[in-house]
DNA sequence: CCACATACTATGTGATACACAGTATAGAGA
DNA sequence: TCTCTATACTGTGTATCACATAGTATGTGG
């Protein structure tokens, strides 16, 4: 394994944890998964589908989210938007996150 | 499960990525397993013995660490410092981490 | 009419943090 | 001396989850 694959894998490790965040934070607004695969994307955080739509029905099933089918246009898609579970677990992952920010930039700042 | 029990599990995955970054950034400084894991500690890193010491066993394993078991006072005690492919991982690393904020930032600044 | 974007589903795999348990030494206080 | 705690590391099993890969299906622009 040469460094680039190591930085890479690294990479995704790093990202994982981040995406039910960002997931959350997103459908503070409505969006359907390709909508919000694109929204994510524009943001700098590449999601494959294969990762978002499973990620997005964990969500539901944990009650962070509520979805529904509808059909605005033409074609079927499911909405998906925060519940009253996921604000509050947001909030207190927004926390988690700054307080892991500082963390890490305590271990940074040292030599860095 | 409840709301606290699903956002101890997101925090874990949250840090879970950050791992590897604080690891390598704290052993520009040379430490032992120990002593890495009280200095992680302090700086709001809690790290598991059962996390830390594979964590070690497998960045070094990739080249970014290399080990020496010395006994400098009496107990004998495995010291470990980034090698030169980890510094360059680091780096990336970094930068990586930077390119993550500004996504997450993006993401919430939104509505928060 | 056909290539492409959209929109979602399904399955298998590998990586890994953590739980839990175990081994062993050193130092301090009783 | 005995025991307790901190130190220091090893080993095994499990659950979770992102990703790879493939598949289904519909709408749209040329």
């Amino acid at each position: 394994m040469n460094s680039q694959e190591i930085v890479e894998k690294l990479r995704l490790e790093l990202r994982r944890g981040a995406l039910p965040l960002a997931v959350l934070a997103q459908l503070q607004e409505e969006h359907y998964g390709y909508s919000l695969r694109r929204e994510l994307n524009q943001k700098g955080l590449e999601i494959d589908e294969g990762t978002l739509y499973p990620l997005l029905r964990r969500l539901e099933k944990q009650g962070l989210l509520t979805s529904e089918w509808r059909s605005d246009d033409k074609r079927k898609k499911r909405y998906y938007r925060l519940a009253e579970l996921g604000q509050e677990v947001l909030e207190s992952l927004i926390v988690e996150w700054r307080v892991l920010n500082d963390s890490i930039d305590a271990v940074l700042k040292e030599k860095k």
